[in-house]
This record gives structure tokens, C-alpha cells and sequence, in this order.
DNA sequence: CGGATTTGACCAGCGC
DNA sequence: GCGCTGGTCAAATCCG
């Protein structure tokens, strides 16, 4: 294997020179934390923790964590074969219902379409949801979606986009509990950790917010080459911004 | 059969 | 300079 290995690494190094080079911590310039609470008894919630999104991630590689009896799992973008997006899970050390899932570089490409508003509806007619809850894109969607989350907010975000991206550097965090607040979100001090925390729970409220605007195509292939630039600090913070006006909109989905 | 996952090894950044 | 640690690769394996 050693000998393949090698062979192999030279040969990766010719053929994919960026893939060799943007390895390890110096890439981690965009950077978006997001701790999922899950529930504790979630029965396909495995140890590992699944990649809890509408995009196809395929796992690459899981290695374990100094300090975290958890291993951490690493997940590439398998939606777009180009696609360098690519995230992390691993479990809170210390509160195993916590699921961080840290999101490196943007999708070059638009979302798995299914986050069509319809299947949201869907979703929400359907209480029932039998094991959506896990693999099913629908959740965590909002999470990492910039995409349909700018979209959706028809504020004068872009605003905020710089106003985000600058103080934060890139690096967010989220957290929604719904424990609280399911469509309130709680930021704690950004000044904290430099960075903006996100708690989402899983939890179906989510579907109500995010895709009630059917923003069209066009518009999202926009959305995609803006947050090629921007990272996913933009949608985080119109998420925020909009979580004020989600109240209305989700007592409107939701009837 | 094709795609996804597992798993061990390699490599490079970082701290001492 | 050395060792540790994290991130990635790719062969082997699993699964639909």
C-alpha cells in the first residue's frame, strides 16, 4: 500500500494541485460552525452522526479527535462533481446531543433542488415524518442553505453581508434550540468567540420558515455566484435577521 | 455494477 | 528539528 500510496500522492499532486495545496488548517478561511441539537433518543441518529442536509455528502475520511471520546467525520460535496464544498461532524465532548458540523469553502453549484418549497409543504402536511427527520434533506436545509435562505429574505440584506462577513472574519457558529424558542434565534455573544453561534435543533419547524418564497432559478444561480464570494456568513445572517420575521411567516405555514 | 462508506496510511501545519 | 495532530487519499469493502 505504501508503495501505492506513494504513487499515488505524486500522481494526486500533478493531477489535482489545488486539492493537495488548500489541504490542511490553512484552508480553513470559510469557515461555518453549526451545532445541531439532536434529540438524544434519535434512533437513526447514529454515533457518528450523519451529515444531516439536503446536499449528497460523501464521506471521506473520520479520524479520531484528541479531548473527544468522538470521532470526527468528514464529509466532501458529492452533489457537483467540481463542488469543493465540504463540512465536518463531530459531537460536542461534552453534551453528545450536540451535533457540530463545521462547513468549509461554498457549493459551486445550485442546491439539490428538492428543497422545492413543495416538499416543505409537503413535509408539513405530513407531521408523520417517519425517518425524514434524519436523512431527510428538509431540515437542516436551512442550515446550510444559503441559497433558498437569501432568497427568501427579500430584505436589503446584502447589507449585512459585509457588515457580517467583516467583524466575524468567516467563521460562524449557529445555534437554534427550539428548546427555547424554535423561531427565535439566540446569538450568543459573537463577541465571545469572534464568531456567531447557531443552535438548530431538529425539529420540522424549521421547514416553515425557509421556502416559502418560490424564488425562481435564475434567481438562485445569482444567489450561487454571489456566495461563491460570500461565504456562508451571508445566508447565516439573513437567517438571523429574518428569524424576527419568521414568527409571522411560520404561524402563517403552519396553519 | 456503480456509488457510498470504511479504514489505514501519508502528508503537512503547528507547537515545543 | 521533532513529534503530535488534523486533514486527505485511495484501496478495500459494503450496499442498493
Amino acid at each position: 500500500m505504501d508503495d501505492s500510496r506513494n504513487l499515488d500522492s505524486k500522481i494526486s499532486e500533478d493531477l489535482k494541485p489545488e486539492t493537495q495545496a488548500s489541504k490542511k488548517r490553512k484552508n480553513m478561511d470559510q469557515r461555518v460552525v453549526v451545532e445541531v441539537k439532536i434529540q438524544a433518543g434519535d434512533k437513526k441518529q447514529k454515533s457518528e452522526g450523519p451529515p444531516p442536509d439536503s446536499w449528497s455528502w460523501r464521506k471521506y475520511g473520520q479520524k479520531p479527535i484528541k479531548g473527544s471520546p468522538y470521532p470526527r467525520g468528514y464529509y466532501r460535496c458529492s452533489t457537483s462533481k467540481g463542488c469543493s464544498a465540504k463540512k465536518q461532524v463531530e459531537r460536542c465532548r461534552t453534551d453528545a446531543s450536540i451535533l457540530i458540523i463545521t462547513y468549509t469553502s461554498t457549493h459551486n453549484h445550485p442546491g439539490p433542488a428538492h428543497h422545492s418549497f413543495t416538499n416543505q409543504n409537503q413535509e408539513l402536511n405530513e407531521p408523520s415524518l417517519p425517518e425524514l427527520t434524519e436523512d431527510h434533506p428538509a431540515i437542516p436545509d436551512q442550515e446550510e442553505e444559503p441559497d433558498t435562505k437569501d432568497q427568501e429574505t427579500p430584505l436589503p440584506n446584502n447589507d449585512h453581508f459585509h457588515y457580517s462577513q467583516s467583524p466575524f472574519n468567516s467563521a460562524q457558529e449557529i445555534i437554534m434550540d427550539q428548546d427555547m424558542n424554535p423561531f427565535t434565534v439566540n446569538l450568543q455573544n459573537p463577541y465571545d468567540y469572534d464568531s456567531q453561534r447557531v443552535i438548530i435543533n431538529e425539529e420540522p419547524f424549521l421547514y416553515s420558515h425557509p421556502m416559502n418564497f418560490s424564488a425562481s432559478k435564475s434567481e438562485e444561480n445569482d444567489f450561487f455566484d454571489e456566495l461563491e464570494e460570500l461565504p456562508m456568513s451571508s445566508f447565516l445572517t439573513d437567517f438571523m435577521r429574518s428569524s424576527t420575521l419568521l414568527e409571522e411567516r411560520i404561524l402563517v405555514e403552519l396553519s
